[in-house]
DNA sequence: ACTTCAATATGGACAGTGTCAATTTAACCG
DNA sequence: CGGTTAAATTGACACTGTCCATATTGAAGT
């Protein structure tokens, strides 16, 4: 849309594309850089000029993931604005439905293994997604005797776990 | 001690020992069938004999590690036969010193996509585990409103998530 | 004691994989 | 229009898991 630039069309983009169609259907393990190559019918090697590894590849579609699941939670807390309680119930159920709808990308999201976890664009996604929910407990804060950090912490265990 | 059995020595164990120390030092991605079998000098191809795949002697690895955290849990446990409330904090503080002292094996545990999850073998050893905190919480559940499944289920989530 | 047999270990092969290096392609810019 | 540089290709290497045919050997049967 906006720089349609070079060689072969934008492949980065479609790198991801396929890489989470792929994700989608034959689970992390499915996730090969050469299949991804294949799948989009450039060389083996193509992919890395874009990605310095697999774990690089992976971490980038995380990175997109945490971007998706924290839009459509902005998008239902927007519809909620009622009490606290209802807003908690509105961001659990938002990410247990997209747990649902795409287990094998959510299942990717707690895969440290796979990840490079000290990306800064990946740890930058995962405070957006975190932040709603302690903002949520900072609100209520000053009646709970729970720190507003123990409690997010905990409700998160319980509904990743 | 009672078998001793055949050809090179009693192969299984001295694998399953040495996965478990490839375990520990380089984590679940370390311990690979050919790199068991080079670290006791056998063929690449031995294990087969006893493991019939990759997840089957992961599988076989982590059916073991239950069975030592559930030894450490009973044993702490024999030793506070108190209220409740001490004998379920004792529970929680084995698993999670378990955790933080072989940080791999703990890990291994919950890696789903690395075990044959249906093993039956496996499967005793979990239940054999999460048996005694049932057992804590069916003894208390009359007074609780929640039943002692759901508890049980929301404090391991709390625990290991 | 000698033979047979089945379990156990070996070595080689095959299809994958990630990652690197040298090379070709072609898009953009001066 | 030509040159530079990013992007893509081809080929290689060292791994991996898993299968196969073969060799060894401990033990069981006669």
């Amino acid at each position: 849309m906006n720089k349609a630039p070079y060689h072969h069309g934008n492949l980065r983009d479609a790198i991801l594309d396929a890489a989470v169609h792929l994700l989608d259907t034959d689970g992390v393990d499915g996730v090969t850089i050469r299949a991804v190559a294949r799948s989009i019918g450039v060389a083996h090697s193509a992919p890395a000029n874009h990605f310095k590894s697999r774990k690089d590849l992976l971490t980038a579609i995380a990175t997109r993931i945490f971007e998706d699941l924290t839009q459509d939670i902005q998008t239902k807390l927007r519809s909620v604005q009622d009490d606290r309680r209802e807003r908690l119930k509105a961001f659990a159920d938002t990410v247990i439905s997209f747990g649902l709808k795409h287990p094998n990308r959510y299942r990717l999201l707690w895969r440290r293994d796979c990840l490079l976890v000290d990306d800064p664009g990946l740890l930058a996604q995962m405070d957006a997604l975190y932040e709603p929910l302690v903002a949520l407990f900072a609100e209520g804060s000053q009646s709970a005797h729970r720190s507003a950090e123990t409690s997010g912490i905990a409700l998160w265990s319980l509904v990743h776990g």
